[in-house]
RNA sequence: GCGCCCGUAGCUCAGCUGGAUAGAGCGCUUGCCUCCGGAGCAAGAGGUCGCAGGUUCGAAUCCUGCCGGGCGCACCA
């Protein structure tokens, strides 16, 4: 297929062929802008970069320069617009060549890197023996949506997930599952959500403890919940039988939310097979001198980097978390043979990184410089920050079951849509994705370092710019075609070639717009903030409902109504391949 | 004290590799279902882009300082 795109840059080549000191094509492509409004045209070219070399006013050379570009292809001309040199598109050509791209696979090549990469993509990393709570929704959602457009975009990708389970914390939980209160362990799939509320519970035992200065209490307790973890390090019943119980009931669960988020891993990690070669890492770099003793304690000076001492051994000889990110990293690099590597982590672990990645290039790994934290904000209550610690946390169980509740709700009072005929199975599958589109939405439709206010009347408002609202947009392409029937996209083609009157503002508005997707898609690499799509996808759905809303497609005279037809299926396909890259899945009727 | 992030409409946020009149959603006011799905469309009210300097033909966007908020700064993860 051809791009609009390269043939206003051919068009401009052709035009300044004989200026002297001109820009080259990677410098117009870089200049290349979209006009405000579709009546000003579909792309834009500033003359400012060319003032010097003309030794002209701007706005005098946009229309020298408009006289010289002639319809041509999918040019259907151009004009002056003060400094601004626009270039209008042959509305029904350039869509003729998105069908076809759609058809021959040339437009999801286009969407493709030429360098691809190995792209390690770490995410999730939840806690076993804790509740998993919205706030690791957002870790999930980002995490998932970079890897797709990883993916979308050529790179060979491999998930990563990476489970905390093993430490003092699991063993708080073993602690007060033997001394709470805690009653019988629930059915299959609320074990999980069961031990995050013993955990908590722990939690403010401790906290009970502190408050009221017992410190004897305290020691003792925090001595057996010691005990507790080194059992299980060496073995000992009935620890060790019981941590394996629980940490699987724990997995289980998570298994439960990624099936039911649509989430897949390629390979998982666990902290409690790290710590082995923790020590053995250290060890080695220890004895490279690179590691050095410090205060009783082992550390990676890295006063090169302007960072404080990197603690990659307690002073009682056990290992930390930086030290498993090390053997872990090395594992990337060495036994994934990864190229480039993402971490999807909480901006509060930002120094962390820092000294992780520091560590790594003085341990003589190079590709340290190819690791990045992609670090996003926390996820906060109306009332405040969210504590497990305190309990204080949304589940992802509650807000799930919130939301299904909100659209079930929706849908059955819905009288405009007949779904008399829907089974069970299908209402069940379209509410569910219609939960998973507002969850993942909400999630993804603010920057990775904007904090998001997780507010669950706000959420399970199903009207104005959520996740339903894209479901609803594309549901409606899908009632479109129900109705007048799937035409051969090659005849679509034909008809839109030959469609005079196609190109209204509302069509050119929405044709431009789906335009930019490979854009977008670079933009989020390059970033690894996948708000960006959203927005973009969020912005088609707009561009669709106006056309939708202007534009009869059915009822439209041939070849006009072809032409609407694959205005319509470009939409549904672009739209929707933006939506599955977010890790949403469109449905056919809501 | 040092480092990172954030301050844009009543609220929640886009826009930030400098460019054409600063945009959405929610809330408020008002139109539009005999017409492909009203979970929609259109219009209205609402903004000293935290403050002060600087760079530039041009600054919400870049630089400096200040004010306000969040997070982090070796024996937690």
């Amino acid at each position: 297929m051809q791009h609009f795109r390269t043939a206003v840059l051919d068009a401009l080549e052709r035009v300044l062929i004989d200026v002297e000191g001109a820009p080259d094509r990677a410098a117009l492509a870089q200049a290349l802008s979209k006009p405000p409004k579709p009546e000003m045209g579909d792309l834009a070219f500033p003359c400012f970069l060319l003032a010097k070399a003309l030794k002209t006013a701007p706005p005098k050379i946009a229309a020298e320069l408009a006289e010289k570009v002639e319809p041509r292809g999918l040019i259907a001309g151009a004009k002056p617009f003060g400094p601004y040199l626009n270039f209008f598109a042959d509305a029904g050509a350039v869509l003729a060549e998105l069908v076809v791209g759609l058809e021959d696979g040339s437009f999801e090549q286009s969407l493709r890197t030429e360098a691809p990469q190995r792209v390690m993509v770490e995410f999730s990393q939840p806690n076993t023996h804790k509740v998993f709570h919205v706030g690791h929704l957002r870790n999930v959602s980002v995490g998932d949506a970079l890897q797709r457009v990883f993916r979308a975009r050529g790179h060979d990708v491999i998930a990563a997930n990476y489970y905390g389970d093993f430490g003092i914390d699991v063993a708080k939980c073993l602690w007060q599952l033997e001394h709470g209160d805690v009653g019988e362990a629930p059915g299959e799939g609320q074990r999980g959500s069961w031990l995050g509320q013993i955990y908590a519970q722990a939690g403010a035992h401790l906290t009970a403890l502190e408050e009221a200065g017992d410190e004897a209490g305290l020691a003792r307790v925090k001595g057996e919940m010691r005990g507790i973890l080194d059992a299980i390090k060496a073995g000992e019943e009935p620890y060790t039988s019981r941590y394996r119980e629980t940490r699987q009931w724990c997995l289980d669960e998570f298994g439960t939310v990624y099936t039911w988020l649509d989430v897949n891993f390629d390979t998982d990690f666990f902290e409690s097979d790290l710590e082995e070669p923790g020590h053995a890492i250290v060890d080695e770099y220890l004895a490279k001198g690179v590691f050095e003793p410090s205060q009783g304690a082992i550390v990676c000076m890295l006063d090169d980097y302007k960072l404080g001492p990197a603690l990659v051994r307690k002073s009682d000889g056990t290992s930390l978390y930086l030290t498993w990110d090390l053997v872990l990293a090395r594992r990337k690099f060495d036994e994934f043979g990864v190229e480039r590597s993402l971490y999807v982590v909480g901006a509060e672990q930002t120094y962390h990184f820092r000294q992780l990645f520091a560590t790594l290039e003085r341990m003589g790994y190079e590709r340290a410089k190819d690791c990045t934290h992609v670090a996003y904000e926390l996820v906060m209550l109306p009332e405040g920050k969210m504590s497990s610690r305190k309990g204080k946390v949304v589940t992802f169980a509650e807000v799930r079951d919130d939301i299904v509740e909100a659209i079930g709700e929706r849908m059955r009072t819905d009288e405009r849509n007949d779904r008399s005929d829907w089974s069970d199975e299908k209402w069940r599958e379209t509410v569910d994705r219609i939960a998973v589109a507002c969850l993942r939405y909400g999630m993804l439709s603010v920057s990775n370092n904007t904090r998001v206010i997780f507010d669950a009347a706000e959420w399970t408002n199903l009207e104005g710019e959520t996740g339903a609202y894209l479901l609803y947009s594309l549901a409606r392409i899908s009632g479109i075609f129900r109705k007048g029937g799937r035409t051969a996209p090659a005849e679509l083609a034909a008809a839109a070639r030959g469609a005079a009157d196609f190109g209204g503002e509302p069509e050119r508005a929405l044709l431009n717009h789906l335009l930019a997707y490979a854009d977008v898609l670079e933009q989020v690499e390059r970033t690894t903030d996948p708000a960006a799509l959203s927005a973009w996808i969020y912005g088609g759905a707009r561009a669709f409902s106006r056309f939708y809303h202007d534009c009869p497609v059915l009822t439209a005279d041939e070849p006009l109504r072809s032409a609407r037809l694959a205005l319509s299926l470009v939409t549904e396909r672009i739209l929707g391949h933006g939506l599955r890259t977010l890790g949403i899945e469109p449905v056919e009727a809501m």
